[in-house]
DNA sequence: ATGAAAGCGCTAACAA
DNA sequence: TTGTTAGCGCTTTCAT
């Protein structure tokens, strides 16, 4: 079959143990020894087995990833950072999509307990009471990124999306839109929550009235962004402002307005969220509130690594910074 | 520590290879004992351990898959179709990106190997020699995806490049257009080689001149997009359409050439490559030669299952169908 | 600094 | 139909 430890062990003259001591770079190693050893596994091409080597010592270096969908930009951004850092520390990336369904994460979550990982990271719309049952029962930690459970219960790394809201309508109302088009995303997310909430709070807040044909339902889609365009352009009293959940629609609502004469962003200014790679591919390009993606990624899984070496960790529910950046498709 | 195989035959009252026929569905087992066996496998939550499974069998139903970049919209939708195939077949993907590098693709494929994957799903811009010898040394079964090897010694899943690139061009040579500005992906891949040949062929097929002047350098992003369409309409002798080797430089050149005050498709036509979801968010939609990404991933993962149970598959160089969807880049 | 030996949790002959 | 028994290739005490 294929070059074992043992094969290496019996060129080199040396015990295993000493093979494996090399091989993990343990210290207790004559000099001579270690290249006599060297040179057997040169020699021989001898890789070593990482499933063997797992279930002797009980780590296998890889961890789970739980993703709503790879293909989906924001997702896959996400991705990429997460496995930068996770190349970084040597670990291998089991990656799955859920499709944001509660029996496939659970079950996806399972699967990779049976494949032994050593930690795993979470992306998912909202989080139950099972999941989080499911997190504490295994004995592997878990990390949400940008996805948040309202318990507190679960590590996580995100961004303020309230604040990040509030901070939108705030830009807007001071440019002096009273009438503010609000298009969420359709799945039921304590993240959508907190969105909506920190719309219609702001409002309140400047003495504004809020009124609820101002929210329409989209489901993320640039489809659904041209829909919501026509929608509050056919309303008696029209927006003179639009607040998306995701770039992606505020694309679909641009060109939804353009298709329909109006200009962009004199007669409707548009702001996005994400500042994906999407916001600079349109025109007007796109005002936006950043949430940095690639970070939150990289965060979460840096923070999966310190809990795998029971590094103490001041905070493990980190908050990132967000911001907004303006473009074109606002004024001034 | 945790529940093991053994722990579930002691419970059951049987022996542990009972209880490894049970979770494998083997069917010489008497009912009742299968249903003792279950019972005893509910009540202490075991979970097979797939490492030593992986260990014991030599199969871990996981396959390793090296991609340049999972945050490429491109790649991503081919991975979303490598992984659920994988999914169907019941295996689990290692996903790690390579960014085209030679060494780190050659590692990974090497990382690969020690988890002891059971094939894998490579896709990258260019096959050397050194790619083809790791291959086969391996004894694993490696597909490539949207990727060509030329000297066809390794399975792979394609269109046809250098005809999709070809009818394009008929495309808009029948239209009267003389004068088409290609803009390429810059990686030196056999791919781009087979575009820019077909490119180059057919005007001399219609005896028409190859102006070198009308090939831009791209590298495939956006902004090189909009470079290229500020290079072209900056030319003596201007192109009246352009193609690109893939949608997101389209964008670019659309948005380049619209900043520059040209009518699209008035003035300038454009047709993109691949038909991935941003060929319909920009006005006009783009007109582009449709490369089924998701179809040659999940294609490309059916192929390697193949492989995998030493199924005969009569042809292991798939090549899949592609067509042009005209939209409104180009005119008529 | 090195070796011997006992597992890690499971599969897969081979018996019975 | 069920049980016994070797391993799979490595890590990890415990000796020496």
């Amino acid at each position: 079959m294929s070059v074992t430890i043992y094969d290496v062990a019996k060129k080199a003259n040396v015990s295993m143990a000493t093979v494996s001591r090399v091989i993990n770079g343990n210290t207790n190693v004559k000099p001579t020894t270690r290249k006599k050893v060297m040179a057997a596994i040169e020699e021989l091409e001898f890789r070593p087995n990482a499933v063997a080597r797992g279930l002797a010592s009980r780590k296998t270096t890889s961890v789970g990833v739980i993703i709503p969908d790879i293909s989906n930009m924001f997702f896959a951004e996400l991705a990429r950072g997460i496995e930068d850092i996770a190349t970084m520390y040597n670990y291998h990336i089991i990656l799955s999509s859920s499709d944001q369904n509660l029996n496939r994460e659970l079950d996806l979550f399972d699967n990779m307990l049976e494949k032994q990982v050593d930690g795993v990271i979470f992306m998912g719309g909202s989080i139950s009471e099972e999941h989080v049952k499911a997190f504490n029962q295994s004995n592997v930690p878990v990390v949400l990124a940008a996805t948040v459970d309202e318990s507190n219960q679960v590590p996580s790394v995100n961004i303020d999306y309230y604040s990040a809201i509030t901070d939108a309508v705030h830009e807007l109302i001071e440019k002096g839109h009273q009438k503010v088009g609000y298009v969420s995303n359709s799945i039921d997310s304590s993240i959508e929550t907190s969105k909506v909430n920190g719309y219609q709070d702001t409002f309140k807040e400047h003495k504004l009235s809020v009124d609820s044909n101002l929210i329409y339902k989209g489901d993320d889609t640039y489809q659904s962004g041209i829909k919501a365009a026509h929608y509050f352009m056919d309303l008696d009293e029209k927006p003179t402002a639009i607040l998306t959940s995701s770039d992606e629609m505020a694309l679909g609502v641009i060109h939804g307005a353009q298709d329909l004469g109006v200009k962009i962003p004199d007669e409707l200014a548009v702001i996005g969220f994400d500042n994906t790679r999407l916001s600079v591919m349109v025109r007007p390009e796109l005002t936006t509130v950043v949430q940095p993606m690639y970070d939150i990624g990289a965060v979460s899984m840096r923070l999966l690594t310190k809990l795998l070496k029971n590094e103490d960790v001041e905070e493990d529910q980190v908050i990132l910074p967000h911001r907004i950046i303006k473009r074109s498709s606002t004024k001034e």
